[in-house]
DNA sequence: GTCTATATGCAGATAGAC
DNA sequence: GTCTATCTGCATATAGAC
């Protein structure tokens, strides 16, 4: 029955997002995908179009997770302040916690499909910290600024210091708060209510 | 003679570094380099052990002009400050002025060797900063920080805000003017001194 | 429906004629 | 030394048996 087939279609994405935590996208390939979950590859095809169409929903599955993550986070408690440093404490410390995979979601090379799905997440953290910066500004707890500029500028910042400890795989203990710091400067928020 | 063989390496790098500016790695291919240069794909192999070193050959070449640049502009007039300052504007005015070839060589979607040699790259526009921040600090006109986290943060966010325009194709004529404003905030400078 | 085996397409690399 | 033509390896994708 259906239940059945879906089962299927699940434990092929399951088995896509194991490879991609331990091996990144050298281990996603249908070959590896299907055997993984104890198929032949020629099923792979019942349930996906290609091979771009799994590793895309693989992709968008688990940033959406991410996504989640931060924007619960920023709908916490404290100041306006607080909720965009919330956002880069909760992506920072998530990808340190699976820095295989985190990589793998950030900065490995891939190509042209899930690359443009890439850019597309980068542009909703941008658009979260954006959301955020724009009303700390008219709240008048930020100064002037381009919020877009800064929600960009911010996101690389983040995921360029992430990239050297991941992969390495092991980060310093005080590379988060040191990425808090820095956010805080960049906000221009006063260093001595939130250090 | 020699010089003749080395005219057509150099005849097939400068074909490389043509097609790079134009299309991208995608345009990147031996036999793409090869018709470019006017010579046969078989040829390619007199000059080059195989096309990672090739390309890599390009893309050091490139990389390396726009490091000069930039040490250049960070050695000119001005105090401390001025000279970080110095990096970000001449990293983001050259990229904007080639687009094409900046994205290539900071975001597309590359294989192994050359996202490796990026990596290099990266961390010596980081060392270039963080040299100068350091210095700073120690002169007392920038607040204390982690020179290295600073340093990576200022290359992630001038990347990132430099993707969305280079992708693009276009820039706002205050896209730099803006991350100068960011970059002298995150460096905890005082704005009204730089404005 | 799932398997095995094979086809297809691409890009890098090589061999042998000239 | 350079060309043309070919080969190889790989990964995706398909066909046909069960």
């Amino acid at each position: 029955m259906q239940a059945r087939l879906d089962a299927q279609r699940e434990a092929l994405l399951a088995a896509a997002v194991a490879l991609l935590s331990e091996q990144g996208y050298a281990g996603c390939s249908v070959v590896g995908v299907a055997a993984r979950a104890g198929v032949s590859t020629g099923s792979v095809y019942r349930y996906f179009p290609g091979k771009a169409e799994l590793v895309v929903e693989v992709f968008r599955g688990l940033v959406g997770r991410e996504v989640q993550a931060v924007e619960q986070a920023a709908d916490g408690p404290g100041d306006l302040i607080d909720r965009v440093v919330a956002i880069v404490e909760t992506f920072a410390n998530r990808a340190l916690k699976a820095p295989r995979l985190a990589f793998a979601l950030l900065a490995e090379p891939v190509d042209a499909p899930v690359e443009a799905e890439r850019l597309v997440f980068r542009q909703v953290f941008q658009q979260a910290f954006a959301r955020h910066v724009t009303e700390a500004v008219k709240a008048g707890v930020l100064p002037p600024q381009e919020a877009a500029i800064t929600a960009a500028a911010l996101v690389g910042a983040v995921a360029e210091v992430l990239v050297g400890p991941l992969s390495a795989g092991v980060a310093s203990a005080d590379t988060v708060p040191n990425l808090v710091r820095f956010t805080l400067r960049a906000l221009g928020a006063d260093d001595a209510a939130h250090s």
